[in-house]
DNA sequence: GATGAATGAGCTTTCATTCAT
DNA sequence: GATGAATGAAAGCTCATTCAT
């Protein structure tokens, strides 16, 4: 109940609805798209007035990169993590589609934003998350060659057309996961990571 | 050069113009979004001003139910023939990929704009696109499940979440092809078969 | 009744009307004041509505540049012509004045704007503006250079100062001519003449 | 040490915060124009926050009443005293013009704020200084009439348009003074008034 | 004295659409 | 077939102002 609770009490508060903020924007957006949204849309999802938004984010493209770049520090790490693990290719890969999946759980709407809607960030974030998602695809990709290399995977096989492949599948699940019924995501995940290796076993010629 | 001639230059001038105008708005459609775009834009790639885009559609909205519905007939048809081709399921699941990502190579713009601008289209168009979309899923998942039953493809298969992650790993090509270094369409086919293939002989479990 | 006039009738009234653009924006401007105006007075002023500005002007910005713009040319030109004219110094100031002052018989409005709401233009058009601003002051230096030089004005003249104090007398006649009662224009650049060639054959020490 | 002092103390702080605040207004306004400034504007350059403006200022006009008003009443008090000194009529033309002009140096921004953005004063206030300003003008016209009557000045002289014409050039000094080079205020002063002295002995006919 | 949060009105700008020519 | 002119609605954004704390 000192000064410095008092304090920490109303940065949280308003963190929290700061959070809020981000999240009413990450819902919109992935409703409607970026041009299809409006402003007064997030004023309504957060029950204050249109104007009142601009005291949350300077800018409805300051509020795109806000949602974009939630979340995929931890994405990208975690994969990192995936791929310096101990344990075979194909562990790496299997656990690789799991994280992949996750945050369909957790963030999907973040997730669809950052997906479809990156292109309308500004030429500078566009090309700070372009580069991240390129580094995400080479870890992929290495974990693809390291199986190749010890005789897991396929010898012909086109690493990075495997990596893309493998995202590719993945992210597709957005566009109807939550849509039409389905498996549970460990389930999709499992299915989609038995597919993916078997592929990959024999995948190219 | 009589009349009938005439009418029929005129009208296959007219024609192709029109054409022309559905390729103007799928361009459009595809770099900037549905609401990204604006009737102006659509007008200034046809040369024109942009009150004359409305002597070719009588909206925007029509617009883009044009580009929705153009060669999704053919689409649909195509990967019924190859349903019904006397071969085995591999063969036509290898088919299946190929004729999925051809339009890529000749109707890119109109494929962007099915996959990705559909939701705004009017309700009733969407349902119609909808039901095509399903009709078009589920003869992929039929083809699975022939193989399935004749031993070809692993017997526990998800044949409907086979189909999904099929028809979404060749979806996803679009995203980044002509964007980037590819291999040509043809070898990107081949690959993507043989990894399904492969990977749905012994898939799920 | 040809084509040719056709096309001149036509490009006439669109003229005209483009015209009356400008003048209703230099009547708004001049009224409130740049940032104190709206488009929409702009528009009340045509009898259109406010979007409709935009089929005139790219911007409020561009209106106020056609404003300032208006005239500007044909004012330095005048001065130049006095300037090169074949009499006594101190009849070219006299003209000077006169030429000066007219503007505010014919295009008040133009005139008040240029001279108050300049800083306001972007920095393109307000340098062009600066560089023509410079130039006019410039030769009523020379003007009044030609009369020391002749022995017309006091030797000991400052005449940088002596051409910004014309001037500046001048503009403030903008200030209150049409607000208060006051002389004819003509008499007022009678009056103004004789204090000013008076004041610089013995004006300075 | 007693609470008298100590209220002084506050008073006297609070004063200087006060005073501190006008003068931000007025670099504000001065720089902005009304229409174009913003409390955060004088928030910022008080290093305060937007809302707390209104601690200062009732609201945004008030604050520009407050800036037009400063030194007002020094100013026309000054001329007065200037009026009613024991010197010849030109000696007390060359006074005014040096207590015109002095305000430059020490508040430039309360005097182009005067000069420039009166009419964004309520009608009330508007009409105050408006009454000012006549009587301003009425004193300057008195004088150059003591110098007709004393045969100082032209015997013809349209003593309105002269005193009008005198302030109409120190003030035209406020728009380039500081963002120009030019010479000492003071020798400004000499010159103009050298100028106007001269000008007015034989000035009209 | 000052702040964080919010409001509500107004602004500039864009744009789908219409229509006489 | 196409254009110039205009509309009306909506959008993003700014800002003076308020108020509890």
């Amino acid at each position: 109940m000192d000064f410095q609770n008092a304090k920490e009490g109303r940065t949280r508060r308003y963190e929290k609805r700061y959070r809020e903020a981000i999240d009413a924007a990450a819902a919109v957006f992935a409703e409607k798209g970026y041009d299809g949204a409006s402003t007064k849309d997030i004023a309504d999802r957060m029950n204050i007035r249109q104007g009142s938004v601009y005291y949350y984010f300077p800018s409805k493209e300051a509020a795109l990169e806000e949602v974009c770049y939630w979340g995929v520090d931890d994405f990208v790490h975690t994969l990192e993590q995936v791929a310096a693990a101990d344990c075979p290719p194909e562990e790496k890969l299997r656990r690789a589609v799991h994280s992949h999946l996750a945050p369909l759980e957790t963030i999907p709407d973040h997730m669809r934003v950052f997906l479809n809607l990156r292109r309308n960030l500004p030429a500078k974030s566009r090309a700070t998350l372009g580069r991240l998602t390129r580094r995400y695809e080479a870890i992929v990709e290495t974990i693809v060659a390291e199986g190749v290399k010890d005789g897991t995977f396929a010898a012909d096989l086109d690493c990075r057309q495997a990596a893309l492949a493998m995202i590719g599948m993945c992210n597709s699940v957005a566009i109807w996961y939550g849509a039409i019924e389905h498996p549970p995501l460990a389930a999709i995940a499992r299915q989609y990571a038995d597919l993916l290796i078997a592929g990959l076993r024999r995948g190219d010629r």
